[in-house]
RNA sequence: GCGCCCGUAGCUCAGUUGGAUAGAGCAGCGGCCUUCUAAGCCGCGGGUCGGUGGUUCGAUUCCACCCGGGCGCGCCA
């Protein structure tokens, strides 16, 4: 159950029956354990409507409040604060029923379920993965699993760059000074030389940019050489790609990407230009926001056009992104999208949400936007000049780094695992690291990007949460039992063993709270108190030395322990090993 | 010029629609391996929350202005 929830409505509704208002009980966690788990802020915001002291609100309140079973005491503290300390015999009931839920432990379903698009990661053909794609792919799937686990019926979609006026250049370039054999062997390598080279002579030799033209041109018309040519590049491309997500561990339900929309563009423009959204201007066309009523004030301030064609009859970015909206609400039927793109792009996507809003369009849209990749000075790591740090070759370090420490342990005699088994546990280990150490921040802020603090594997850091549920299986191991067999029933006495109770029992309000908020980083911040509340435990209550009922319960509390650690992770595209 | 984001401990970051004495990790210092994995546990030190006003019972949080950093603004995506 959601506990929070619980509490809310519990409180929200112990309130109106006193006071006769229909108000929020403003229940939160306590920021200070002394002052109980969760407290009720309304008395102080009650008290000058209702033209009474919050002390007055706040102690009826917490005597009502006091008489459940759940509570064991509610207190007014301060200015008029009730405090609310769950009762350990209730927490232990939420424990018993999360852990007897073997298909969720715990998770509950939403109230209400959306197919909801998430479109996220979204590389160009013809170029490698860089740090800056790692956060949207990351991002991206934490967001998808976090959704779906509550319920709702989600599409992850990877819509690629594989339509666009780069592939005049890629065709004639690989016509004139390309080699098939390396584009077999390494696609984007060859690709990258291609284009490199292709720009470079665009510039100088004017009869080849005019080719470059003439291929594009031929392309866009559906000429079956060009079409072929275009078509081993994306295949290509994709083989590449798929080997970096499958290193990652992600799956993608959609890969349509702008090439997908192409044939839709004209009526796209079309449509704008007869609904009075667009006019042409200077041979383009775009949408001019000060001419359109029921617009945003932001926006209808804005010289500046959202363009959708132009001069020369090409489409542009919002042209596609328009078509694939109008697709995913008409015929996907998504009650929902969520675009997981850079916080830069924040301008392009208020003003689709706008044009989609005036075409009519119902569904949800959301721009998930995150900070930009720094390097270690500060700066916005470059792509463009000087060597990129491509994802495969941060995968490749992290990887590395992992496999020399389990090595370590395993000289010194302090780890067994077998050779053959070593490197996928520093698969594991590595690369939940590098997404650990993105998911942990705030999206919206910029990130840092370094790293020995990434592959540190110390403290707040991935390595720590699969290293508690590594003790965990290692108890289960010892002691011949299963995680998935049902112990208990919990009872919470040593004071380790409460606290760690309480944050188990939160975390079903954390799933849908970072699903809601797609914040993933509220699930890492609770994982991390998980973690080291189990680490607590484990240092001061013995399971398997235990006996009777107090091993039942303890061993239900670290089996508890390890499935939401799973899970938790799991939804965060970050795997666990039994043993590192 | 217009607009958006950011500024919290030496460093990297949390701080949930405004709530109590602002929290973590790293780095530093001191303890803990004959007891289920020391990638761990326990403890200590460290802050004008960029600045000034304002709103409020209450401001790191909201508003205004200023300082500092970054980003975006017609034919790239």
């Amino acid at each position: 159950m959601r506990i929070e929830k619980f509490l809310d409505e519990l409180s929200t509704r112990a309130l109106s029956e006193l006071t006769g208002e229909a108000s929020p009980a403003l229940l939160k966690p306590t920021a200070d354990p002394r002052h109980g788990d969760f407290q009720v802020n309304a008395a102080m915001a009650l008290a000058k409507k209702l033209g009474k002291k919050p002390r007055e609100i706040a102690e009826p309140l917490a005597e009502r409040l006091a008489q459940s079973d759940a509570i064991e005491r509610a207190e007014v503290a301060g200015p008029g604060f009730v405090n609310l300390t769950l009762s350990s015999a209730f927490v232990a009931r939420v424990l018993d029923e999360a852990a007897a839920d073997s298909t969720h432990d715990g998770v509950d379903r939403a109230d209400t379920t959306d197919r909801i698009v998430v479109d996220f990661s979204s590389p160009n053909i013809a170029k490698q993965m860089h740090v800056g794609h790692l956060r949207s792919t990351i991002i991206g799937d934490a967001l998808r699993n976090l959704l779906r686990e509550v319920g709702h019926e989600v599409i992850g979609v990877n819509h690629i760059g594989d339509w666009g006026t780069q592939y005049g250049l890629l065709l004639s370039g690989m016509r004139e000074f390309g080699d098939a054999t390396a584009l077999e062997d390494s696609a984007i390598e060859e690709l990258e030389r291609i284009y490199k080279q292709a720009s470079a002579r665009a510039k100088e030799d004017e009869a080849f940019a005019e080719r470059a033209r003439a291929e594009l041109a031929k392309l866009q018309s559906g000429d079956a050489e060009n079409l072929a040519l275009w078509e081993k590049f994306v295949s290509t491309t994709r083989a590449e790609l798929d080997r970096v997500y499958d290193r990652m561990g992600i799956r993608f339900e959609s890969w349509r990407g702008e090439s997908a929309y192409n044939d839709a563009l004209p009526g796209v423009v079309a449509t704008l230009q007869e609904k009075g959204l667009a006019r042409p201007d200077d041979g383009a066309v775009g949408v001019f926001w000060p001419e359109l009523d029921g617009v945003p004030a932001r926006l209808k301030a804005q010289k500046e056009p959202f363009l959708v064609q132009k001069r020369d009859g090409a489409f542009l970015y919002a042209t596609t992104d328009i078509a694939a909206a109008l697709y995913r609400s008409a015929e996907v039927g998504a009650q929902r999208v969520y675009y997981v793109v850079d916080a830069r792009q924040a301008g392009h996507f208020e003003q689709l949400i706008a044009i989609a809003r005036l075409l009519g369009v119902q569904m949800a849209m959301e721009h998930v936007s995150f900070g930009t990749v720094l390097d270690e000075a500060g700066k916005p790591l470059k792509t463009r000049d000087g060597k990129a740090v491509t994802l495969a070759s941060l995968l490749d370090e992290a990887e590395s780094r992992a496999l020399a420490r389990i090595r370590e342990g395993v000289s010194e005699g302090r780890l067994d695992i077998p050779e053959d088994a070593q490197a996928g546990v520093a698969r594991a280990v590595g690369i939940g690291a590098v997404k650990y150490a993105d998911l942990r921040q705030n999206r919206s802020s910029d990130y840092q990007f370094d790293w020995d603090k990434m592959l540190s594997f110390q403290g707040n850091a991935g390595p720590y949460l699969q290293y508690a549920y590594a003790r965990i299986a290692s108890i289960f191991d010892k002691g011949g039992l299963s995680l998935e067999d049902q112990r208990g029933p919990v009872s919470l006495v040593a004071v380790e063993e409460v606290r760690l109770g309480k944050v188990l029992a939160r975390f079903s309000d954390v799933v849908h709270q970072a699903g809601q908020a797609a914040l993933p980083h509220l699930l890492t911040d609770h994982l991390y108190e998980l973690a080291r509340a189990f680490s607590a435990f484990y240092e001061a209550c013995p399971v398997l030395k235990a006996e009777g009922a107090e091993r039942a319960s303890r061993l239900a509390l670290a089996a508890l322990t390890a499935r939401q650690l799973s899970r938790g992770l799991g939804l965060l595209g970050i795997a666990v090993v039994r043993r590192m």
